[in-house]
DNA sequence: ATGGCGGATCTTATCCGA
């Protein structure tokens, strides 16, 4: 018995719900976690998803941005959302599933994007994203990651030189700055994050699960950053089979989501 | 040129994302 786990940022679930339900039909993952749903949670399509299957559903939202939900064919139990940074953002949900590893619990975040400067004392969206990751990384050192976890994303930072279209020139561009790639590499480590995504799609090979809408043309420039992500504990990715990633989403339809679905399957 | 666009809402203007 194995299942799979999507992350998706929809960039407003009500404007593209035709799309996930389409997704859904025919990639049928387990469970999906989507960021940047830009609703309250009184106005997401929970019965939409329900005739869908999606039964079992957790959602964190707020009016106009940001905003995070897990929809699940699968029992999910135990909902948490943790707030960060004593914003009042909708930035993180959290529910447990049976998996083949055992009970695990699935986070799903939005980190901050950070603005345009990458310098925390001129530029406060960029703090915010630092101080999000320093909460992130002590709440990882305070708390049992040791196993049964799963955390996925758009974690806003594509970490490694070809997780971008050109890594010399995206080096002062935040989402790409050592700074911001250096943590992330170091929240990875200190717990033995596996990224499941990497696992199956090798380092040496350009990846990218994000696109601008600025590009004109978005295929041929192909100028993409790898902002979204697949983390697990050593246990759970013992049993990682498989990820995909969905480029041609980015196609869909005449208004698709800048960013495209990754798909994980366990056992 | 990746920021020559596209989302929601305070809608014909403004804030935000990356």
């Amino acid at each position: 018995m194995s299942i799979s786990v999507a992350t998706w940022n929809i960039n407003s679930v009500r404007l593209r719900l035709p799309m996930v339900q389409d997704f859904l039909s025919d990639h049928q993952p387990d469970v999906l976690c989507l960021q940047e749903i830009k609703c309250q949670n009184d106005q997401f399509p929970t019965k939409a998803f329900e005739e869908s299957g999606y039964t079992y559903q957790a959602v964190n939202g707020q009016k106009s941005y940001h905003g995070v939900a897990i929809v699940s064919r699968i029992p999910l139990e135990d909902h948490h959302a943790r707030e960060f940074c004593q914003m009042g953002d909708a930035r993180h949900i959290s529910g447990v599933v049976d998996a083949p590893s055992g009970k695990t619990r699935i986070h799903n975040f939005y980190i901050p994007a950070g603005g345009d400067e990458a310098d925390p004392v001129k530029n406060p969206k960029f703090k915010h994203k630092l101080d999000f990751l320093n909460e992130l990384q002590d709440w990882f050192d305070h708390q049992d990651f040791d196993n049964g976890h799963v955390i996925v994303g758009d974690f806003n930072i594509a970490p490694h030189e070809n997780d971008v279209w050109s890594h010399k020139q995206l080096l002062k561009v935040v989402s790409h700055t050592p700074i911001e790639t250096e943590f992330l590499d170091a929240l990875q480590a200190r717990r033995n994050w596996v990224d499941v995504v990497r696992k199956h799609i090798p380092h040496e090979e350009k990846l990218f699960s994000w696109w601008s809408y600025r590009s004109k043309d978005w295929s041929a420039s192909n100028k993409g950053r790898r902002l979204d992500h697949i983390w697990s504990t050593p246990d759970v990715a013992e049993h990682s089979t498989e990820t995909i990633v969905l480029r041609d989403a980015r196609g869909w339809t005449e208004k698709p989501s800048d960013h495209v679905p990754i798909i994980s399957r366990f056992g």
